[in-house]
DNA sequence: GTCAATGCAAAAACTTTGCAACATT
DNA sequence: AATGTTGCAAAGTTTTTGCATTGAC
């Protein structure tokens, strides 16, 4: 018995600040959410963003830093985090070597491996100056 | 003016159970501790792998999990997570194609990149019996 | 003796959850 | 009408911190 979503104003509103922001956190989402919905409540965005991940609609990035920030871009790709600000950007990177290594990893663990996460760290240009 | 670390039983017993243990957290290395150290308090061990990661004497994984967890091994490796038991194994590849991406991302992004994180995710061997 | 380190407890930071009221289907 | 969802507040988890006391040098 798979649940049915209800689509909701709150989860309308969260998915449309999740695309109108680069890899926001769920404190950044909450924040944009509230200029629309000034009685909504953190746990909802909390509940939105778990249930919108488990049903894939959204993703949740790793190595980005101490708290999750969750994308609207589904594809896979890779991220770099400024150590200064926070930033985090997209990388246009092949994904094929990960791929590879993957498989490598797996024949050297036994493990079965089901995904990997790469995040790069640094400065950004802004942060530089 | 450098602060000298004062080498205690706590540091020491900690460096210890570091040593003996595969990539425990700071919640197992307190277990482990406090056999020996019936008092010690978590935010001694907490302290003391803050102090050690600064000095570098001991590293903090990354990609592994929602906790941190510590290394007495510094040399540049990667790992493997299992998703069920939690459990962590080095992996034996060769850095050398990350290396190279590194350079890739910061030409193509701006950044300064000052480091990378690899994490691989799976089920273990013995979590698929 | 000096000052880093400890134990303890309180608090911070992020996230989850219980529950009665409410809204979507 | 049925049941998924919300707001609120309380609580859970992991980690940090303030402070008086202790201990390494």
């Amino acid at each position: 018995m798979t649940t049915v979503l209800r689509m909701t104003k709150q989860r309308e509103i969260i998915l449309e600040a999740l695309e109108g922001a680069s890899h926001p956190s769920a404190e950044t989402i909450y924040a944009e959410v509230r200029k629309r919905l000034p009685h909504i409540s953190l746990g909802t965005v909390y509940r939105n963003l778990r249930q919108l991940k488990e049903t894939g609609d959204i993703s949740e990035l790793q190595c980005s830093g101490e708290y999750s920030r969750f994308d609207s871009n589904l594809s896979r790709h890779y991220h770099v985090t400024c150590s200064l600000c926070g930033m985090v950007m997209d990388i246009d990177i092949d994904p094929a070597s990960l791929k590879e290594m993957e498989e490598e990893v797996g024949k050297k663990t036994g493990f079965d491996i089901s995904s990997h996460c790469v995040g790069f760290h640094g400065i950004c240009q802004d942060c530089k100056g």
